[in-house]
DNA sequence: ATTATATTTGAATAATTATTCAAATGTCAA
DNA sequence: TTGACATTTGAATAATTATTCAAATATAAT
């Protein structure tokens, strides 16, 4: 169904009021898209171990028990998220966050879980 | 590769000290999955919208312009995820937020998509 | 130059999941 | 108790995506 005219409005004074307000679909999918790069067990421990400072990639596939090429896929959709950088250091490339606001959003939605 | 014995440590003070740091397994599955959830723009919107007060399926089909069944569907996850909740008053069921954190999470993440 | 090490890349597979459609359920009014 | 309305449910389809495997790239050492 992507006819709308079909659906009766209960509260139209509310569904007025909400249509207004809505926040853009760019920013929407923009949220989303952030979200989703987080809810992924692999990523998600990828950031939570760099908060602890920058690692290789072999390292960090040794703290997690995964391949080094699985670590290496995931670390490159977290670096087109730009939530995490490298930095080169002859063989080895040591990543990092690259953002300021993860470790406080990791704290919050932590104590969400940890209070449920 | 699920055998960690072929990966070469670099960093082994800072791998042993993540190591004994590490969060459980359940707490990161739990972080993710709760993610996970908000990681979907349907779930997302759906969430943003109920901020503004509680709503029956239809209006919430109409204001997303997307058919009843699916966003149905959307809200049964929110509800098994415990992020909505619902009343029923005759024909109609209506939803609302049934946790107190997902507006401070949503805030502090708008801030860090708006500032990027 | 050749070899070893560190990492990335791309294609393939497997698993997950959002939406659709049709049918079922629950509630109220006539 | 029949019909209309509101919503849920389940199966099917379609789309997305995480991991694996093999091969490619990049750097340093011999």
């Amino acid at each position: 169904m992507e006819d709308t005219t079909d659906i009766t409005v209960h509260d139209k004074e509310l569904v007025a009021h909400i249509q207004q307000k809505m926040s853009s679909y760019n920013t929407i999918t923009d949220l989303s898209d952030f979200f989703k790069i987080m809810g992924d067990s692999t990523r998600l421990q990828l950031l939570m171990v760099l908060e602890y400072g920058e690692l290789c990639v072999s390292d960090l596939a040794y703290i997690l028990s995964m391949s080094v090429s699985a670590v290496s896929h995931q670390l490159k959709s977290l670096r087109t998220a730009k939530l995490v950088k490298i930095r080169r250091d002859g063989k080895n490339i040591y990543y990092s966050l690259d953002d300021d606001h993860i470790k406080h959003i990791l704290e919050v939605s932590l104590e969400h879980i940890l209070e449920k």
